[in-house]
DNA sequence: CAGTGTGAAGTACTTCACAGCT
DNA sequence: AGCTGTGAAGTACTTCACACTG
């Protein structure tokens, strides 16, 4: 088998966890570690080892019987299937709070998504710098979607706001949102969407201490490991 | 069948879900509306109103045949299943950049998770206040746990801290944690842990990019909702 | 007769278990 | 002998379709 570039179309909750083991990976190559089992992998990422056989088998077969997997090279193929040999800049949308946080978390640009450009709709906001990036004026947004060829955006504004700031990074030409506000956004086909709502997380987590609360008897249940979700319109 | 606190175990994927309806009710509830069938709120929610129906038949049989749901009721059935009943005040470790954006934001206090505090090892950070918290000492965390009650966690430190400060976490008595922290935590069974990997959400989003680009023929692929991730331990 | 509630069918993901390679 | 790669079995979730009810 050839080195391809896998056209095979990838199972969600597979793509999901494939940056979990990208993780794992670079810290082993960088302990120096130059081989790891299906077992190894399962035991760092908190899986099944068979999970990770499979995950790993859409990939192609780069594995070897009776040893395991290269670290490194496993490192390049996830990599090249995440489409994370180049890096993706950015725009951020929402110079709020969490807008800053997010410009000035260096982890976004050490991991392939340096930020082009923050724009918000107040003018107070604009020329603050925040995280080395200056804030520009919203209408700046086309330009530096197009100066930068940028393709993700991320919605950081207040939840009345997001519909327009998703409507204007459709029309700047992005494809891809993160979308930080508790709303559900509609969007034209073909553009996806991930939704990250921080009230939504501890809500789940508040549903599994309220019934450990009113469990009687106590016994306790696993919850499964489960991936992202995501949407294609 | 009488109005009951449900104790058959609710579909995870559901789980995910129910906070999502409970805040477009609540805003519909504002907007005036008194009544919604499934297909109305599927719509809102951007899911087949068939799965709106059947995660609704979870709770029990709230709504009427011909006519569809009471908003307010729901929403109380929604509030009381997800423990929301009453306030869980959460404690936030690392006051960096994320801890201090999350404590700061409002929406979590507002929808039920007011910040018990904010703990961090650094003794320049301590006493500084963020979003109206006083930023205390690491080895307060404990005080705060019992003298607040605290049973959520937020990991908002830098990835090699993480297992620490979750494994100061369950010793204080957390039995929730939100993990921001790019790395797979080790807990006790019987802990619930939620991670938001903010760099994991942008590779997926990365990924769907990269096929998109080398898509000949750019037929659009359709990439389903999907829920969160949880693990009980 | 509109719209819920739900068995049954369909789909996606996980795990098992073992053949096959090194 | 050890560990991958994968069909097949198992589980979880989604969607269909329709009986039933207000």
């Amino acid at each position: 088998m050839p080195p391809h570039r896998s056209r095979r179309r990838i199972p969600e909750a597979t793509v999901a966890r494939l940056p979990v083991y990208l993780q794992i990976l670079v810290d082993q190559a960088e302990a120096g570690v130059a081989n790891i089992s299906s077992e190894g992998l399962a035991e760092l990422a908190g899986v099944n080892a068979a999970k990770v056989r499979k995950d790993l088998s859409y990939l192609g077969s780069y594995g070897t019987r009776g040893v395991g997997y290269e670290v490194d090279y496993l490192v390049y193929q996830i990599r090249r299937e995440l489409g994370l040999d180049h890096d993706w800049p950015v725009v951020i949308v929402g110079a709020g709070n969490l807008g800053q946080a997010l410009a000035g978390y260096g982890g976004f640009t050490e991991r392939g998504f340096p930020v082009a450009g923050i724009v918000d709709i107040d003018d107070d906001k604009v020329d603050t710098v925040v995280g080395g990036a200056r804030v520009r004026p919203l209408d700046e947004l086309p330009q530096i979607v197009a100066a930068r060829n940028v393709s993700i955006g991320v919605i950081a504004t207040p939840p009345v706001a997001a519909q327009d700031a998703a409507d204007l990074l459709v029309k700047a030409g992005v494809t891809s949102i993160l979308n930080f506000a508790p709303v559900v956004l509609s969007v034209p086909v073909g553009i996806t969407i991930r939704k990250v709502d921080l009230a939504v997380e501890l809500q789940i987590l508040s549903y599994h201490e309220q019934r450990r609360a009113s469990a009687q008897g106590g016994q306790l249940h696993a919850v499964p490991n489960e991936p992202g979700r995501g949407v294609t319109a």
